[in-house]
DNA sequence: GAGATTTGACCGGA
DNA sequence: TCCGGTCAAATCTC
């Protein structure tokens, strides 16, 4: 059964889950801050709600670290959205004075005639490139960093649309750019779609959370914590969600015994990462207790749903 | 003064 | 021709 898991039929399978997981991943991490917002939880929402978001985080990367080790081919940094972070701005932060001011001493005349674009812009090689969209509330720092390129306004819709690109582009020739889309809907908070487009190679790959403090980077596992994380996301009494009992088209359980042993560890710098040290103390998360927060205080819907999107992910491994 | 942001122009695809 | 994405000069911030 582990030779499904290498089989090439189940590479597209494998990449939309990883894919999927880590794009829950992202939106947990980017809304964690909700957090520090809602000062009027008590203390131990905030308490039980920082230590579930960590847990998940937590399992959710060695989960993804394992999917990855155990891809046919070596696809470095592809995964999707265990990256970025938007710093979305109010709007134009310039003052209005000023604007007017520059304009009133700049705007006259035409501006210098620009250099011809070389005959390939670099966004069309997009179509070779990865590209997904996410929504979020927080488009928060999220470990990498960014600088705005561009604004424009958009047919059809009421915000302006904020195109930035990797902070290392020169330095690393990093290829990762984004673009930040407020949504039209009166949504309180707001709604951003994030589209994302390359991913980042700068780095090293190395995944910040600046919420947590801590650096979590591409650990080598043992499949075994894999298998850990998938418990600590389940009501550990659910065997109707065991990988054996999936549909036909579901993912074979494969984690249990990878193509590839993967047993060495090179990091050090995260619990996640020291994975030995990690397993003793791997967290299980209690979903009744997580429902019961969500249901205590309204702004733990978010949280609760994004966990229960979490284990969905998981359903089919 | 260096680096980041703003903003109108430019470019290519549809 | 329109539109989305990018460029790059001008401007701002530290």
């Amino acid at each position: 059964m582990a030779a499904a898991w290498c089989m090439p039929a189940a590479a597209d399978e494998r990449e939309r889950a990883v894919a999927e997981v880590a794009q829950v991943y992202e939106r947990i991490k980017i809304q964690q801050p909700l957090l520090q917002v809602h000062h009027h939880y008590s203390s131990s929402h905030q308490q039980l709600a920082q230590s579930l978001l960590s847990d998940a985080l937590r399992a959710l990367n060695v989960a993804l670290s394992v999917m990855k080790q155990q891809r046919p081919s070596p696809a470095p940094a592809t995964t999707p959205p265990v990256t970025s972070s938007v710093v979305v701005k109010a709007e134009s932060p310039r003052s209005p004075s000023a604007s007017a001011d520059s304009e009133a001493i700049a705007a006259p005349t035409e501006r210098r005639p620009k250099k011809r674009r070389s005959s390939v812009m670099e966004g069309n090689n997009k179509t070779s490139s990865s590209s997904w969209v996410d929504f979020t509330t927080v488009p928060y720092e999220d470990g990498y960093e960014w600088r705005k390129y561009g604004e424009k306004k958009i047919n059809g819709t009421s915000y302006t649309r904020s195109y930035f690109r990797c902070t290392y582009k020169d330095d690393a020739g990093c290829l990762a750019t984004k673009h930040v889309q407020q949504k039209d809907s009166s949504s309180d908070p707001p709604v951003f779609q994030v589209t994302y487009n390359n991913k980042h190679t700068c780095n090293n790959g190395k995944l910040i959370l600046p919420f947590m403090n801590i650096k979590l980077e591409p650990p080598v596992l043992p499949p075994t914590l894999a298998v850990q994380a998938y418990s600590a996301l389940h009501d550990p009494f659910d065997q109707t969600m065991l990988p054996s009992q999936q549909e036909p088209s579901s993912l074979p359980v494969t984690m249990q015994q990878p193509c590839g042993a993967a047993t060495s560890s090179t990091t050090t710098s995260s619990c996640i990462s020291g994975a030995e040290s990690c397993c003793d103390e791997f967290p299980v998360l209690d979903m009744a207790q997580m429902a019961a927060a969500a249901e205590a205080s309204p702004g733990y819907d978010l949280l609760y749903e994004e966990l229960s999107l979490l284990c969905d992910s998981f359903k089919f491994y």
